[in-house]
DNA sequence: AAATATTTTTAGACTTGCCTAAAAATATAT
DNA sequence: ATATATTTTTAGGCAAGTCTAAAAATATTT
């Protein structure tokens, strides 16, 4: 373990990793999360897995049953939701100070999210102006772990007719990210569906009322809108 | 290990945070630098500097004879300069955009100078205004690794009559720093001195061409300032 | 120059986190 | 119900970084 005499001791960068990836198989799914899960979210293989819950079960952060796969604790959750909150926040303030790109922010992110202070967390909150959601759309959770949800749709479940705005996306790869901004297809812009091809699914839709243009069926089932009245 | 796939491998937390101990100490003393100084200064036992030493020898990043001290390379040397610069452009940014007072960002950037993202520390850099100076008058290196050295002289070297701006500390400790805050001695005030007590050294100096103040020597030989005409 | 004190290095061990290979448990197919 | 396949755990080990205690080298006294 590297000395850190800096700060209080919370959790390693390593446990919080565990706990996020986690936190989201768990919101995915609902059954318990089994080790083979756990190691393709986070690259590493099973055994180091077990190691790793094993000591994260005596630190009371889940409940782990041999071959049964394990569950976050209320701790654990709690720990999760606010390493998730200090990655959104970040990931917006490289987006809306720094000026980086959508699709660039989250891997520094993954580096900011493990700093520990929780001044720093509210300081930067407030710096922001108190940000609802990261620049993919994302809720930022409060400081007390509440998470607006959203009601956003996905695109591909809009009509014929019916309009939405751009609020978030469900493929947050970069290279999805970059094909998006490379169609002006970013946050905040309206859609109105125009059509929809029998044949090849293709849907063509309205950008803020200007220009038209055709969307591949993967594409609309990666944006998700807020769909207008 | 913690393996870290997100960003390409640079130089580790500890191997950082050794070299800029080594660089600091080398600034300090010309001499070569040996165990138990860096053992003091990290705040760890001789026998790691031994072991860590060893391996930063193997890297290239200085020299090290046994029992004879160590000596930076040029590649240390460079290393250390950028951890400098990233610690001190994260200062500026926590007192200029968060509002942390500056007796309390030095921690925070402890943790924050080990982020490695190249790009990140050039957005913040121009984000912040390409600052020359951080929250305690230190000089923040320029991407080049070069040190714009500054001209400051000790308030104690004032004579009565000579007046600075205070542009520096020597002493870092949160407490002077708060010492220095509550009696608003703070960077950019104009100090004259006007009197220096033949019996207990108490220099009495005018903040502003405002208030007068009488200083320990204590005080007077911590503050730098940028001496005027 | 010899004796003593200090500094530095080695030796051996611990923790966190990772790995591979093999064993054990569970799930699926016949 | 058995046999096979998959998943999960154990066993044993490695690397980074730390520690204490003892040995070796250097520095200081006498
Ligand atoms: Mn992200
Ligand atoms: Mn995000
Ligand atoms: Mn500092
Ligand atoms: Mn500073």
């Amino acid at each position: 373990m590297p000395k850190n005499i800096y700060f209080c001791y919370m959790y390693s960068f390593t446990e919080e990793n565990y706990l996020k990836a986690i936190y989201k198989l768990q919101e995915q799914s609902d059954l318990a999360i089994n080790t083979n899960a756990i190691a393709a979210a986070i690259q590493t293989k099973a055994a180091s897995v077990t190691d790793m819950v094993k000591k994260l079960s005596e630190k009371k952060l889940l409940n782990y049953e041999k071959y049964k796969g394990v569950e976050l604790t209320h701790l654990g959750k709690k720990v999760a939701i606010d390493t998730v909150r200090k990655h959104r926040l970040w990931e917006t303030f490289l987006h809306n100070k720094l000026n980086f790109a959508w699709d660039e922010v989250h891997d520094i992110a993954e580096q900011l999210e493990h700093i520990q202070s929780q001044e720093l967390i509210d300081k930067l909150d407030e710096f922001l102006g108190f940000p609802s959601h990261d620049p993919h759309g994302d809720p930022i959770p409060g400081r007390n772990g509440v998470i607006q949800q959203n009601n956003f749709i996905l695109l591909s479940e809009l009509e014929i007719g019916e309009s939405g705005i751009i609020s978030g996306v469900v493929n947050h790869s970069a290279l999805f990210l970059q094909h998006l901004e490379k169609n002006e297809l970013v946050l905040g812009k309206k859609l109105l569906v125009q059509e929809i091809s029998a044949f090849d699914q293709l849907v063509k839709v309205q950008i803020d009322d200007k220009k038209q243009q055709q969307l591949s069926s993967e594409v609309v089932r990666n944006i998700l809108v807020k769909k207008l009245s």
